[in-house]
DNA sequence: TGCTAATCAACAAGTCGTGCTAACTAACAG
DNA sequence: CTGTTAGTTAGCACGACTTGTTGATTAGCA
């Protein structure tokens, strides 16, 4: 994702209004190696901005999601989670207590074999499930 | 997942029973390749039984399941597909017609690179998407 | 044959996300 | 500075998917 100050000049030139909102959304996802739902996000909005809506919040990851400034990653475990890393990494999942974490492989593309001939492949997504040092020490 | 002769035997041995419903639910997933979703099982459960209800397909589907003997897969795509290959296996999904297909990759246990110290990985999921051979001579 | 699980219809609920309306606010162009 | 108009908000609804519940009926299996 591009700094806050990158995307008030990218909101404005594609004729988007700069509010309070919208950068706030821009600032608590600059950085952020959470990768929050937006329910979460919108947690922490509120904290800094009573009175924001969720609605708005979902919105404006909706806008940042359309000009390619963030990825959602579904993964399967309820509600769909907001990335501001888009470069080309995967993720792992501790079972235990949801955490994720970013990870980079090396191998992609990777080779498979299948009754898939002809089949173009634009994207790979990696997900590693397991479980984390934190849960692993606690359940010891 | 098991013949569903042998479903059957399992089934009576965890003292479920065996009804007509289940033992078509099993024929019907029995070499199925198809990742279908519940929905789809149930319209083609519904040809050759009419009066099914999708609410018992849900649930032999949540027992199986529960059994090990199907898996379920989340593709972020709608409805969860289900997959009575339980082998060490993987997907690839056309984004055009959402077709799915298995895919064997050999060079799993991968290695990946993050801050992620004494993650214990369990499983990897990966899922390759683009399109398929039909949807792309179709678009040509 | 009888006990009990399974099924069914019908309806509700829960989760996640979006659509819509109406009223108010505020960003930005002129 | 002012006016236009996009954005925000509350509130309510809806849609997709999945599970829960209830009560009546069916049927598997000991
Ligand atoms: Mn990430
Ligand atoms: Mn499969
Ligand atoms: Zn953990
Ligand atoms: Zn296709």
């Amino acid at each position: 994702m591009k700094t806050p100050e990158e995307l008030v000049a990218r909101f404005r030139e594609q004729g988007y209004k700069v509010t309070p909102q919208r950068q706030l959304i821009f600032r608590l996802l600059n950085g952020n190696t959470a990768h929050p739902t937006a329910e979460t996000l919108y947690e922490v909005a509120a904290e800094q901005m009573p009175g924001i809506s969720l609605r708005t919040v979902y919105q404006t990851l909706s806008e940042l999601s359309a000009m390619g400034e963030v990825q959602h990653i579904d993964l399967g475990s309820g509600a769909v989670r907001f990335d501001p890393n888009v470069d080309d990494h995967h993720h792992v999942v501790c079972s235990t207590c949801g955490v994720v974490h970013d990870v980079y492989v090396n191998q992609t593309p990777l080779r498979f074999e299948g009754d898939v001939e002809g089949f173009a492949v634009h994207s790979t997504r990696i997900v590693f499930s397991g479980e984390c040092a934190q849960c692993a020490h606690l359940s010891a």
